[in-house]
DNA sequence: CACCGGGTGTAACGAACGTTACGGGCAGCT
DNA sequence: AGCTGCCCGTAACGTTCGTTACACCCGGTG
């Protein structure tokens, strides 16, 4: 398959391309996009994808150990073959005695994320994607790391249907944003770990000046879910060592997923916005 | 039947078979014996694999309705390739009866960041993870959606190090960044889908001045990867509908565990950072 | 400034390639 | 028996291949 589960050949490729001198690492980068399929064709027509001379691409091979071209070739090619076989058997839990930190990190992430899809329920989705392509007004906010998500809540959402914006991080914007607060508008609040005590103050005025207010978080009994209208928790023991923003992302794409099938017509928004981002580019 | 999904290729060979003269057979065996790859070797080891001369070959190419062996070796490499996609798409939009717009969403999202987490080779993040905790100073950098991974990496790593910064967006203010830039500092670059022309030439100005380059793209032959000295590639096909910078966050997470695994002092920079800001807000 | 080492492209080489031309061989038909 | 059509291998052809040799350019060093 194709990059999902590689080979040693191509990692070999991959850890040896720093050290490369430019010509070679250009024939390494259209080897590994095109893997394996750009290692079937003539050397030539490799050294003419990456605009390289073909003993470029000869020293290439020779510097990582191969004797000449055809060798690589025998090797991808068995690899490929092998590859396949294994494809029926791929229920390999990997296994291997001590994972590294990284594949510990890799698996938290994996499961983590697993966890954090699992755990939102379907109809609080559909609810929450109805009501940010229903109102009047959306505005996000989010806590010192959190508000990443909420930017990016905000700009793909953007595309999607007018009138979203973030809640600006000053006191005195944030005033001024929450006097036109009212009964049709919608917040998104993301609020995490240590919990924002600004982000729960915003949160709490606006309910009460009858907005809607969905709350991502990490918990129910986080600080700003009394005030919130629709509430998408994501377990807790997700968490690694370090802040698990992915999870936040993930369940943002989701949510965005839901308001791109209840607007039909946004596929044309998207199209104008890339028209004028390169008019005004 | 070797392989589960038997392209139009091997069809044709299967249905003229039998109106087809023993030594032409003999070819079409060992090409269905050991699909496709048999087909990956020269013309003349097919024959001797067949027990025939090369001629024999030939002309059952041309019997075929293929103009030459290197025609028919061309198809048979395009359709290996879109046959790969194709399960890769399969794999990714999941085929179970009718699930709903989110159980789909979020099976992309668990098999791609599946594939985003098993397609990072881990020497690459440790050479990554050192470079960013041993260089000068970092900058890192983002296109209009990947901008908010560059910012979280920025937030995150300067709790682990002093000297990190985002490159900031206005041209002066990106000239008046890039006069500082030297041989010992490093660049981070995220750079997807359209990519971004200013962030390819942001990153080839500064790998004439010596600075380290690391690029997160989608594809090994992205604008910027001639620049990158270390170049991690997510699996392009795992983009669903809306852009997945779920998997942006997740390397960048992990890059992050390994950048914290190499900073033994780094809690006690984290317990300050928290201290300082209770004080300050 | 001269020097040096590494990286690269151009040009030329020999080898292997796929193809074509040709002739022997064999069955089936007249 | 002779003829005919098809199949197939041998031999030679021209092409394309991967490799090597060599000269140029560039950045770093004494």
């Amino acid at each position: 398959m194709r990059p999902v589960a590689e080979g040693p050949i191509a990692e070999r490729l991959t850890e040896a391309y720093s050290a490369l001198p430019e010509g070679e690492r250009a024939i390494v980068r259209v080897l590994l996009d095109d893997y394996p399929y750009a290692a079937l064709e003539s050397l030539r027509s490799l050294a003419a994808r990456a605009s390289v001379s073909p003993p470029t691409a000869t020293r290439l091979f020779a510097r990582l150990g191969w004797d000449g071209y055809a060798d690589f070739q025998k090797a991808i090619r068995s690899e490929a073959r092998e590859e396949d076989r294994s494809r029926l058997r791929q229920f390999v839990s990997g296994g291997s005695a001590a994972p590294s930190t990284f594949e510990q990190a890799a698996d938290t992430l994996r499961s983590g994320l697993s966890g954090t899809l699992g755990s939102v329920s379907e109809p609080v989705l559909t609810a929450v994607a109805e009501l940010l392509m229903g109102s009047g007004a959306v505005w996000t906010i989010g806590g010192p790391l959190s508000e990443l998500a909420a930017e990016y809540l905000a700009r793909q959402l953007a595309g999607l249907r007018p009138g979203v914006s973030r809640v600006p991080g000053p006191p005195q914007a944030r005033a001024r944003t929450m006097v036109d607060i009212g009964p049709r508008h919608t917040i998104v609040a993301y609020d995490f770990r240590r919990y924002s005590a600004a982000t729960a103050r915003f949160v709490a005025e606006a309910r009460k000046r009858g907005a809607h207010v969905v709350l991502v978080t990490d918990a129910w009994d986080a600080p700003p879910a009394p005030h919130a209208d629709h509430l998408i928790a994501l377990p807790r023991e997700a968490a690694g060592p370090i802040a698990p923003l992915t999870y936040e992302i993930a369940v943002t794409e989701l949510v965005l997923v839901g308001c791109a099938g209840a607007a039909p017509g946004s596929a044309d928004r998207l199209d104008e916005v890339e028209a004028l981002t390169h008019t005004l580019g």
